[in-house]
DNA sequence: GGTGACGGGTGAAACGACTCAGTGCGTGCG
DNA sequence: CGCACGCACTGAGTCGTTTCACCCGTCACC
């Protein structure tokens, strides 16, 4: 079908080897034999066979990035973030979108692997990281985006979401909020656990210092707009008085979808009636119906960060061995949570 | 480092073509052999490489897809239609991001075309499809997304933008509003082109009818949220007589970073003072501080569609030739045009 | 004039999976 | 008994690129 080196260097002239050093080391080939290879490769429309290329060179000059979801913006500037490093280094990044379901993310470490990825990124789904310590043993370069773990085994850059959660809920709580609801799910998500978890500390916190407050949870199956929308249906439906007076929202998709809910019918009036935060800070936060308070993390430098400790990892031998970086997340208030008071 | 076919084979004591077989058509091969190769390779820890695979093939099993812009929804959600469609054939979609970036957009196709993918789907930039065109005739099955074109050896899935921008201006002009600006850029995307075309043959139409209607193009970068909002406030910062009384979004982004600058400092009060529609749907425009007016494309459809072509392309010979599928827009009226009467 | 270095080039081997013409071997049929 | 047939399996050849040991002429130097 296509043409190869061997058709080439047959209409150029030379041999193979002259025609792959024209490729990739034409300072050690004389001027007007790269010329007249090029000549060839022109004419015959030559366009190296990546498979070739990578079987003999054993790896791929690709990374593989895992997200949860593509659909969301923190995840897309995870992306961004990685693909400007990488572009430095002459590395591609190929997205892939596990959507939540561990058979997706499965499907795409069986193809990264297959393909000898240079390395991969992945958010990981559960909190079985065998397959991806099978992976990594095997010599594909790992890093867990946005994900803390206790396995020093593995590099990771993640954001404390403990942190996070406590500092949604403080806010909350100092703004005189007292009966919290903690939007989110599913439970396999460690992002949800430990945001949950940073909310309940901080409740706890304030219950020790003889103030009286609750958490409870409402349960989503994945973190949507549209998971949100319908929480927020089943929190509207409940008679006034059982209303929380505030709502943590594990991301700022949920929390949308929240807002959409509660001010459909202008039956829940944002933040009056109850007080709203969610969490990643996306683009869109600021533009909702009443700009939304969040939980901001430094998405682009994630992704970016992540590549620099493949980068390393792959690197080996030198010293250091497998980082963890964690990044503190910042509270932004808007008028979701606050009102008009600010502006 | 890893293992290979032919280690497995000589651990289970049969031959390469064997393990082969085993791995690709198991009904050919004795249940006990199966079971002993099987044992080998989970012993090893043998993975296929997927290089050397399609090395022999000649093409491989992946489809990529190139869109302008990963952040916008639209692209995701018709990422997603795609995988869908191709998910059923055994086929993965790989994503790239052109970032709306002539370059970009060159080192993906030409990483694709290494790679010898077993086909494209792109949005192109600009007008000159020479590239693809060489691309599709060196055997890359080829499909145009979001995007109509004259050259019928394309195959191609798009929404009649022309008839979107109509759409649009005729649901502004039919409130009464006169004075319509045109926010978008930059011209190099067809879609903008297309749309503005469309917004200003209904003007025209308008006019020729003795309607006294004007509009003028406010052009911008790139379609994001950011650049609406510079665009806005623009528009704010400009003496009040001077103000449009309706402005079209080429997209939801830029109308989103509009209606940010907009109500920032409440100067503009939408729809009162100026009424917004954008162009997509995305998910957010609902819940959107003012919830916006849009022009709906089947997005998630328009994913599937282009996978389907590519694969009626790729059979190839079958009679039909390239095709081209053109979907309607829909018209979407929220509170941002019509301000509170509906609801 | 022999030696060595060097620039420019050669071509066979290797990477790992897949294919396909063969090879045994047992079975059934005439 | 001879033959054809099907089944299970074999293994060399192939895909296209890179690498590497080797070759050849030229030039500088002692």
């Amino acid at each position: 079908m296509s043409a190869s080196v061997k058709d080439v260097a047959a209409k150029a002239g030379v041999s193979v080897g002259t025609v792959s050093n024209v490729l990739n080391r034409p300072e050690k080939v004389s001027p007007d034999t790269v010329e007249r290879v090029h000549a060839a490769i022109d004419e015959l429309g030559f366009v190296r066979n990546d498979a070739a290329r990578q079987l003999r060179a054993g790896r791929s000059r690709s990374i593989g990035l895992i997200v949860l979801d593509v659909g969301n913006p923190f995840f897309t500037d995870v992306a961004r973030g990685a693909e400007d490093r990488a572009d430095g280094e002459g590395l591609s990044v190929l997205l892939g979108n596990s959507d939540e379901s561990i058979d997706r993310e499965r499907a795409y470490l069986d193809l990264f692997e297959e393909q000898r990825m240079g390395g991969v990124l992945i958010t990981p789904l559960g909190d079985d990281l065998s397959r991806l310590a099978r992976l990594r043993d095997r010599g594909t370069p790992t890093v867990l985006v946005d994900r803390q773990t206790d396995d020093a085994s593995f590099s990771s850059v993640a954001v404390d979401d403990v942190a996070g959660g406590r500092l949604a809920v403080e806010h909350l709580l100092a703004l005189g909020r007292r009966r919290i609801a903690f939007v989110g799910g599913p439970s396999s998500l460690r992002q949800v656990v430990d945001r949950l978890a940073g909310a309940t500390e901080a409740v706890e916190a304030a219950v020790a210092n003889g103030t009286e407050a609750t958490i409870e949870v409402v349960a989503t199956d994945s973190l949507t707009v549209l998971q949100g929308r319908s929480a927020g249906e089943a929190l509207r439906g409940r008679s006034r008085g059982d209303w929380p007076d505030a709502v943590f929202a594990a991301n700022d998709l949920l929390a949308m979808g929240l807002l959409q809910a509660f001010s459909m019918l202008g039956t829940v009036r944002v933040p009056e009636d109850i007080a709203l935060i969610g969490y990643d800070d996306i683009d869109f936060a600021s533009a909702a119906v009443v700009p939304l308070s969040s939980i901001r993390q430094p998405s682009a430098l994630i992704g970016h960060t992540a590549v620099e400790l493949l980068l390393r990892e792959a690197a080996g031998d030198s010293g250091s061995g497998p980082q963890q970086v964690v990044f503190q997340p910042e509270l932004v208030v808007r008028q979701s949570t606050v009102g008009l008071d600010l502006s």
